[in-house]
DNA sequence: CCCGGGCTGTCTCCC
DNA sequence: ACAGCCCGGG
């Protein structure tokens, strides 16, 4: 323990030693924020405090993996039992086990569903379909923004400027063929029809969405103070991370288990706030302080990550914003390389530069190649990109797109788990009634539909219903015998995994029984390639339940248990090894808390960084763009590239692209205009490694 | 009544 | 260029 507080500055061994009480640790960009983090619990520990007592929340899944990894390590041999005793996650999953625990008392039964993004589209277009509102007419994800809103209470239906947002003028007022249209989709009475159907619908389901994993827990320590207090006493000590993005419920719910205590310590840095459209508020900073009588604060503020020019150039970027904690970033690495900006003809020419440049720099420098990384502002800028690295035989991986488990195969054999599990979940149902096809189609359901709506029960249950004759149908032969095997098929799966401990093999065995692959060759006739890749992802997401049945941290693995983690995963974090010589492809966003040797932004230019729709929506937005930005420019320790575009493709169409106003904002002697030739003027063999490998001998 | 082949709008960021 | 949806054949 000694000699790891002896490597850390004053303040950070200050921000380590202070367990009792409130703190608030302003960690600028590369501060040693996560050596501090894992340094002061592993110290706790040290202290004898218990494990069990501690409660650390981060802001990702992968965050929590690592935290836990660290501190094991710091421990060193024989402490694995103790770094699992302790609680370190995400404030949804903690919300999600604080329901699965005492949900019952909310009248959730133990298997309930969550539902993410993908599921609550699927929700939302049913509760339209069902109050006659034609979905086309809804921009469905504005609407889940403003229920969302709506249910952390973070607007009330008064507040008008959301409304302008979801009536696009000129679209919804033009009915096509002269028909009228089924219902007025954009009125506010719609809305909050709209709102409680899908609230009822949740219900019914026995499913929650995101936010209700935040809000259903503080509903939870209202109404049940004893629930509360089991928390509040269970931990005495209470640390969160990536505090600038805590939204206010997330904050409330912290308070209610903190503020018994007042061993909190949160940790946060209001400059690299970028997540305020999910609800991340950083004046929660200012609250902590009132909340939480005679705050303790420490500020990081040696950065040892990045050269001098990179530094200054962050620092000027983000003076620029108002209404921030003053800083003082300072590093003692000298100056380093200017910053290099040029000027591509167009998006393809960009990838392209990049492609070269990390080739020739991995050559030149011995530079592994996961120490590149290539920053985007939007997901679509990825694809021209991943070309370019394909073309030059460039290992990569894109992380923080679409993940893993909500690609369409895996969410298909996910869904007959989740209706196996929970036979309510309509959305799973729908899902999966007729994939692989079975003969129910269209009018099927829809006659299953009114069966369901007239008796509000679920559609498995209408099912029921009508296979056992139960009820007054209009359903073919055909389709009731495919809906009694479809029952039977589950039935038979909720006792197999009821029976059967072995979660994997079972549903190795499901995805054969509905003969998947069959269907999967079946659907991409012309493409054996996609049917194939799209088996060994099912392939892959079996091994992934069964390394979850074998991981010693899950005591007791379940189905429900394997399914909630999968539902909070939304996007693709690769492991250590996954990534290990691969260049990093990915958004601003998910680049937070990591950093890179030399590190690429691509599409510095107006309307992509600070975006369009950013800047439409808020004045204030551009604020939080210029952090977007600040952060880009932080993640790089000895290099930062930027590309300006003159011309790029989107959505099919060449337009004229304009240079980044935030590329102003650095000092113009930190920088260096090039051409897009990285090849100019410099030789580079045929195979960049003959040289190497002729001297190796190998 | 179901299925496959053509057509259309589409993308900000994500627990 | 890609996913989701509409329409005519079986």
């Amino acid at each position: 323990m000694d000699h790891l507080l002896e490597r850390l500055n004053p303040q950070q061994r200050d921000a380590v030693l202070t367990i009792d009480g409130p703190l608030l640790i302003i960690a600028g960009a590369g501060s040693g924020k996560t050596g501090v983090i894992t340094t002061r619990i592993a110290y706790m520990l040290s202290r004898g405090i218990p494990p069990e007592s501690i409660l650390a929340m981060t802001f990702t899944n992968k965050a929590a993996g690592e935290m836990k990894e660290r501190v094991k390590e710091i421990l060193g041999e024989g402490a694995g039992k103790t770094a699992s005793a302790l609680t370190i996650s995400t404030f949804h999953a903690f919300g999600l086990s604080v329901l699965r625990r005492y949900g019952r008392l909310l009248g959730y039964r133990p298997n309930f569903t969550v539902y993410d993004t993908g599921d609550q589209v699927a929700l939302l277009k049913e509760a339209a379909r069902e109050l006659r509102i034609d979905p086309e007419e809804l921009e469905v994800y504005n609407l889940l923004q403003l229920f969302s809103g709506i249910k952390t209470e973070r607007i009330t239906w008064q507040d008008e400027r959301w409304y302008a947002m979801l009536n696009p003028s000129g679209k919804s007022s033009q009915d096509k063929s002269g028909e009228e249209p089924s219902r007025g989709a954009g009125s506010i009475s719609t809305f909050q029809e709209l709102y409680r159907s899908y609230q009822e619908h949740l219900i019914t389901f026995n499913a929650v969405d995101f936010d209700d994993l935040i809000m259903q827990p503080l509903t939870l320590f209202r109404e049940h103070p004893k629930v509360q207090g089991h928390y509040a006493d269970l931990y005495r000590y209470v640390l969160v991370d990536e505090f600038q993005d805590t939204s206010t419920p997330q904050y409330n719910l912290l308070y209610q288990i903190a503020r018994e205590w007042k061993n909190v310590c949160v940790v946060g840095d209001d400059d690299q706030s970028i997540y305020s459209w999910r609800g991340a508020d950083y004046s929660n900073i200012e609250r902590f302080e009132k909340d939480f009588l005679r705050v303790k604060e420490i500020k990081l503020e040696r950065n040892y990550r990045s050269t001098g020019g990179i530094l200054s150039a962050a620092n000027a970027v983000i003076s620029n914003n108002t209404n921030r904690k003053e800083k003082a970033l300072w590093t003692q690495i000298d100056g380093g390389n200017l910053l290099e900006l040029s000027f591509p003809d167009d998006d393809g020419a960009e990838a392209s530069f990049i492609a070269e440049k990390i080739k020739l720099r991995a050559y030149q420098e011995s530079l592994a190649y996961d120490s590149f990384g290539i920053l985007i502002r939007t997901n679509s800028q990825a694809r021209v990109i991943e070309e370019a690295l394909l073309e030059a035989d460039i290992p990569y991986r894109m992380s923080g797109g679409q993940s893993f488990f909500q690609r369409k195969e895996i969410k298909d054999i996910a869904g007959y788990l989740r209706i196996i599990l929970n036979p309510d979940d309509d959305v799973s149902l729908l899902r999966t009634i007729n994939t692989p096809r079975r003969g129910i189609g269209r009018r099927t359901v829809e006659a299953l539909h009114e069966i369901a709506d007239e008796r509000k029960i679920s559609l498995y249950s209408a099912i029921t219903l009508a296979v056992h004759r139960e009820v007054d149908h209009s359903i073919g032969k055909g389709p009731l015998g495919a809906l009694e095997e479809y029952l039977e098929l589950t039935a038979r799966y909720q006792e197999r995994f009821s029976e059967s401990k072995h979660l994997a093999a079972t549903t190795e065995r499901l995805a054969t029984e509905i003969d998947y692959w069959g269907y999967l060759v079946q659907e991409f006739q012309k493409s054996e390639r996609a049917a194939k890749a799209k088996w060994k992802n099912i392939g892959f997401f079996i091994r992934s339940i069964d390394r979850y049945e074998q991981n010693p941290d899950v005591l007791e693995p379940t189905l429900q248990g394997y399914l909630n983690r999968i539902s909070l995963q939304t996007r693709d974090e690769l492991s250590p090894e996954e990534a290990a010589g691969k260049v990093n492809l990915m958004t601003i966003h998910a680049a937070k808390g990591l950093e890179f040797d030399v590190v690429f932004l691509a599409g510095v230019e107006e309307g992509i960084i600070p975006h369009q729709r950013a800047v439409e929506e808020s004045e204030g937005n551009l604020e939080e763009e210029r952090r977007l930005f600040y952060v880009a420019i932080t993640r790089a320790r000895q290099q930062l590239y930027m590309t300006s575009c003159r011309r790029r493709q989107v959505q099919g169409e060449m337009i004229e692209a304009v240079p980044s106003p935030f590329i102003e904002e650095i000092p113009a002697e930190l920088m260096l205009k090039t051409l897009a030739d990285p090849t100019a003027g410099v030789e580079m063999p045929e195979d960049p490694f003959a040289a190497l490998k002729a001297h190796f001998g190998s």
